[in-house]
DNA sequence: GATGAATGAGACTTCATTCAT
DNA sequence: AATGAATGAAGTCTCATTCAT
């Protein structure tokens, strides 16, 4: 008996997660489309093939679909490229293992990728804009450990982590757009052909003149 | 009499432009402030000291401001990157020009600099976006060019063109936003030596190992 | 088998009964504490600890739950002054019975005094009003016999009703809310001193005046 | 010129005041007929033959309309009694004073005497309840004051104030339910002789038993 | 019979746009 | 031509009631 009713929780504890991942799926899809502003609490539950009333059964409104959307699949990236580095302990190549993680991230959600390209920077609170911030700031902590440890030039690595986060969004852009998801891939190497390894050669020449 | 009649129609004619730059002036002020969604056709005219319908006067609706705004903004943007390069024909100085006159653009248009950078690119049906791909086209043009003049290393010149754009941005937002608006001054300069100028110098190695 | 039946149909019966007294205290406890409008059938049926669905099993919506519970406790009400007088046929004394055991009833359905005093009169239908409005009926009807028996000086007996209904109703909230609901066994006895008695002294006095 | 602007700003003053006039007068018969909860914006709208926008013009929403409608008119019901006792100083006068004064004032506002008799006391987080423990509160210090003056025998303040609004509001129902609003005339009198006069007459003999 | 997830009508509110003055 | 009061469509959210399980 306390075994059917701990089963029942369980059952619908498991129900409002699936409910909630379809909202967020259909809202993903059409705030992609159409921008978050611009959809409307009916079309997401139309979209999820439910009532407005189930909506507010499973988040208590529409900030909340917004924030959980935005925030999961941020963590969910930030997590990517935290998992992706742990492999090294070399600045240079965290960064690069980031940035794969962060490219197969969007690659896997294509949604994920629109909305935070056409999105407002400053939508829901300027979660978008934070969480760029926050990877710049990961970003530039890596870079000044490079710089420190000799393997780039001397730079402000703040300056460089928001070159690295531009490039990268604005040619995910572009390939994505031009080549479809799978031209996503090539970015890291671009990445690192045109910036990286710059930095890491004029250390080297740097350092062969400082040498002399 | 006709001759009155012209200055008359001269003279509102001038008066509806003088009108409708105020409109502009104090939307853009607004639309940087608050955002364009959140920013009523009131507060606009409130902010430009004149009545709501005169708004409508000279404007269809709120969505022709906005694209009035933007395109404004754009256009003299752009010209200003056409006027910047006028003097050289070398592309890569080209570049270089349109990118002192495009970060001397924003520092004399802060108003504009938080809109291209906080509202949705997507916003007006995407007429950021395209301006932002209209710039990369044109640098991409410039850049093919330069590579088969052999002033680069041979590269996608689109990839090439993002990676600067997306840099720019990042840099004028992080910029903007750490040491206000003169610190834009040194973007120029730090795109020159993280990126174009390692392009030239890899096309210099890159020739001399021809060479052989 | 029969009997096995009917038994089962009475089984079922009490426990209907059972479960609607259940869910008349929760919905009592919290009409009081919120008002009607503002509490919701689930916060009934959590309070009850029982589904929503059973409310719905029990009653036939939120009107009928207020219909009952208010009819009930009125009808106990009424009731308990109807069996607080049976011992005297003097209309003044039964008047001083009611008045007694009325409010010993609000004292022993503190949440019911609540919602008899802060909801609208208007509530479901009326109910409320058509009760005061009974009780003032009884009252003036016992008045008009006491003026009959010249128990006291002649008055019009439904305003001396509404007098004394509307003293006590006023009392009342003055006394719970500065007293706890201990401070109620006073009003009686001030309703004694203040009105009743001068209505007879004056009679005397009226008799006296008359005997001349 | 500005003359002509100031009688602009002057009559839409005005204007603004008529139309919140209306409204507050549509609200008062449709709170009066079906209580406040279950009169929706719309129907206030189509009652002052407006638009819904409309009422948002003048109010910031429900909430302002029924606390300026209910407080409105308690402010003005208490300043008539102010007004009506400044004649005199002595306590019981003024009680009498006011009294008529508060009849007079919902003879003259009967949509409001509907409200005021038939909301929940705890309407709009409990203005009427409030302003009838001010009432009584009031009442309360000009009976104390009688009593220290040697005018009434010594008893609670609070629970003669209490008995005095309790049986004047539950006469006003009664006599405006049963003789039109016109009956209202006969309350001051009532409560008069039944309630008042008899302290005083008490007093007298008192002292007089005092006096031997 | 019991459950509580799902429904959807309806409430409040905002604001782009219109139009009488 | 200018004004800004008025409109009403559309959006967000609540909750009494229903019904599949």
């Amino acid at each position: 008996m306390q075994h059917n009713k701990s089963q029942g929780v369980e059952r619908r504890e498991r129900e409002r997660l699936r409910c909630k991942g379809e909202i967020i799926a259909a809202a993903s899809k059409l705030f992609a489309q159409q921008g978050i502003e611009k959809t409307s609490m009916k079309q997401i539950a139309d979209g999820a093939d439910m009532s407005v009333g189930k909506l507010y059964a499973c988040f208590r409104g529409k900030d909340e679909i917004i924030r959980e959307l935005l925030g999961d699949s941020m963590k969910s990236l930030q997590r990517g490229g935290d998992d992706a580095c742990r492999e090294t302990d070399a600045p240079l190549e965290q960064i690069r293992c980031r940035l794969v993680a962060a490219v197969d991230h969007f690659k896997a959600h294509i949604d994920f990728l629109m909305i935070y390209h056409n999105e407002s920077p400053m939508s829901c609170e300027g979660m978008i804009r934070e969480h760029i911030d926050e990877s710049i700031e990961i970003v530039a902590k890596l870079l000044a450990q490079a710089i420190d440890d000799g393997d780039i030039s001397r730079e402000d690595p703040y300056a460089l982590a928001a070159i690295l986060a531009g490039s990268v969004h604005e040619l995910m852009h572009a390939f994505a757009e031009r080549g479809g998801k799978d031209a996503l891939d090539g970015i890291p190497a671009i990445i690192d052909r045109i910036i990286i390894k710059p930095l890491e050669m004029r250390r080297e020449k740097d350092s062969g003149m400082e040498g002399r």
